[in-house]
DNA sequence: TGGGTGACTAAGT
DNA sequence: CACTTAGCCACCC
């Protein structure tokens, strides 16, 4: 119950919030620019603590955004005009090839 | 300190 | 391309 690890913490927001409008990354991207392979790590302290970042720009490796968040991350995607991929069956997903980004 | 969970990933089917 | 299996690391209690 004591404060989470904030040195982790702290880097993990630091990267999303750098992520410009109309990018994204995947987890293990956000996990790699901090030194650290924890891409789940990654997804639970976004869960936790993103409410204070553009966890919308933060997707799966797959493209897919984060579950039980599509809807409201597809409108961010609309209005920041993100490159989007549409699959066979109709699945919206980040185009990551082109919307992938990564902290200078 | 230790156990359970997960907004994940890569590889195989 | 979509679903399944196994592996990983950090978070939370």
């Amino acid at each position: 119950m004591t404060e989470p690890n904030e040195d982790f913490v702290s880097r993990v927001l630091a990267v999303v919030e750098e992520i410009p409008a109309g990018r994204a990354m995947s987890y293990g991207d956000v996990a790699a620019a901090i030194g650290s392979r924890a891409a789940r790590g990654v997804g639970q302290v976004m869960a936790y603590y993103g409410g204070d970042v553009p966890w919308w720009r933060v997707v799966r490796a797959s493209g897919h955004p984060a579950l039980n968040h599509e809807r409201q991350a597809l409108e961010y995607y609309r209005a920041e005009s993100t490159p989007l991929k549409l699959s066979t069956t109709g699945v919206i997903r980040v185009d990551l090839p082109i919307a992938r980004w990564s902290p200078s």
